[in-house]
DNA sequence: GTCTATATTATGATAGAC
DNA sequence: GTCTATCATAATATAGAC
């Protein structure tokens, strides 16, 4: 609650995402008054409706642009099923950890959108997840994973590289590299590759 | 909100737990109303408040009591690690799935509890994830197992059992003990004893 | 133990001035 | 684009009657 006046429509857009979304993941998208969001980037309520029609919007604006971004930042590399199958470990977990905000988001505020809203962000995971599935098929295909069932492989893998989003900590024991190790012989003994 | 009087004490507290639970796990603490709860129970909002001093207390109560029926249930078996590990397996998969909305409530209304409350629920939890760290820690020993870090092959396997609950749906495709041999495989797998 | 009524505070959203 | 002021509604929690 700064200002009193003035024109910062450049700045104003992109730091009323960042806190709502650093505020949602922390307290919750219910929890949250748009008063708090306007307090904390330095405007008064009023003004967080020239950039949102309601809240609603604000919480799918962010996890679609953070799908969006995800899979725009996703790609697969050619070749060996079991490199793939790294790359996408590893880039699971990093970008996990950079987005950790909107990534908690993700998985505990769907229920606070409409079904319409809902049915756009689900489309999307379901693209993502596909993405991993292809390459566990592959591998299947070719003779080097063994696995059950790629479809629960797949959900059980994004479930256990996300967890890291629950324990990880800045300047904790491990380091990211050392992370994405582990759990690279986690996931490769997980689809039978040892 | 049927009722307009009488007294039903041995009947409305635990109501008031399985509507709460549900509710909350629904559509987030902050979001479930008093009213709301007193509505589904069939009492009006202010008898709510001679069972939980507040809404607080109320959500803590659920976790708790969650997390101390847990750590009643477990039941270690005598014996090979990896006998040990695969019970930990299914133990872990059909308990999440019976308790499946206080499962999600204890993963994203940690943050609504006072930090008092939160700390005696992370000790609970600590409990019973070293109950996991137990089994891996003698099975690594035994020879059993070949794991890197047994800390975070714990976090690992429980973020990939309790992701279960992420999309388990009652008559779906393959039912719970299947589901558990596929993720008996998985887990086997990741801890590299195949 | 439950109801009705209410105190108090906060909410999402809008209107109109600058 | 932002502010101030405000509407209409809803929230948690309490008091006192039955």
């Amino acid at each position: 609650m700064a200002r009193t006046q003035g024109s910062r429509a450049d700045v104003t857009g992109p730091l009323i995402r960042t806190h709502a979304r650093r505020l949602f993941a922390r307290q919750g998208y219910a929890a949250v008054s748009m008063r708090q969001i306007a307090s904390a980037v330095g405007v008064q309520a009023g003004a967080l409706y020239a950039y949102t029609p309601d809240k609603q919007a604000l919480l799918f604006d962010l996890l679609e642009s953070h799908m969006q971004e995800l899979l725009g930042a996703w790609t697969d590399v050619p070749g060996d099923p079991l490199a793939r199958l790294e790359h996408f470990v590893r880039f699971h977990i990093d970008t996990s950890l950079d987005h950790a905000d909107t990534v908690f988001l993700s998985y505990m505020e769907l229920r606070n959108l409409t079904p319409k809203n809902y049915a756009r962000i689900a489309a999307l995971r379901g693209e993502y997840e596909a993405a991993l599935e292809a390459i566990l098929r592959d591998g299947m295909a070719a003779g080097l994973m063994r696995i059950d069932d790629a479809r629960l492989a797949t959900m059980a893998l994004i479930a256990m590289l996300t967890g890291v989003t629950n324990w990880y900590r800045e300047g904790g024991r491990l380091d990211r590299r050392r992370i994405g190790d582990i759990y690279w012989g986690l996931a490769r003994g997980a689809v039978g590759a040892d």
